[in-house]
DNA sequence: CAAATAGTTAGCCACACGGCTATCCTTTTC
DNA sequence: GAAAAGGATAGCCGTGTGGCTAACTATTTG
């Protein structure tokens, strides 16, 4: 899995999960896929306006969703979480990293004290 | 910490990682503090524009800066990110949360089998 | 079959975003 | 003290985003 391959990814899951209509849907297909009348019930917003988000996360890969005759039904792809959620320990690693090499710094100085006067 | 308030912040914060130059941002200041002109440098635009990028990171409470004569100084703050793993963690909740419940409704109609014909 | 339901598509609008240049303001440095 | 360095600010421009209405398609349902 090449990390460029996943920018693009990242730039379409952080951009879908930046706004809180979004968000929303993705708790509440948390427990349990739905239509996409029920999902737009709750959101004071037109129904053309609402399947934009949808699109949003369909295009982030967090949601799918199949045809049932009339009906659209969402299901949540929580997998899609994951790309996040990696990015975000790679930079957790860097930061302890970073602060190994300042503990591994401050130990070899005191070694060194007095000796460099 | 009502949700409401998180909200605007996880808004601000997923906005300013949807974008692969402020993730790297994030990435190198993960290596240390840095002056704004090194943290431009690998960065094909002018500066003005990588101020932009800046401000959203600083707008997301993600970095920090503080002026040393005339070189502004950045800092990580990384516990910004705690909110997105907090975010995260509770969608988890949410979605073990349903399978749990499908599988006590599974086991109860597992016992009730034979009994209602 | 007619009407209601559930989406879908097209197109409009205001405003945010990401890039730029040009200019200005401090602080160093020579 | 003049010039260079490092940012900051203003303003322009094309594109994207989030909202809307209106009109259309395809299924159910009465």
């Amino acid at each position: 899995m090449l990390v460029s391959h996943m920018a693009y990814q990242l730039d379409s899951i952080f951009s879908a999960l930046s706004d809180p209509t979004r968000r929303a849907v993705v708790a509440r297909l948390g427990q349990g896929e739905a239509a996409v009348k029920d999902l737009a019930a709750p959101h004071d917003m037109a129904l053309p306006s609402f399947l934009k988000h949808l699109d949003a996360l369909e295009r982030a890969g967090l949601v799918r969703s199949r045809k049932e005759g009339r009906v659209r039904v969402c299901t949540l792809h929580p997998e899609a979480l994951g790309a996040v959620e990696t990015w975000i320990d790679q930079q957790k690693r860097l930061w302890d990293g970073r602060l190994d090499r300042l503990a591994a710094l401050a130990e070899a100085l005191e070694h060194e004290e007095g000796t460099t006067p």
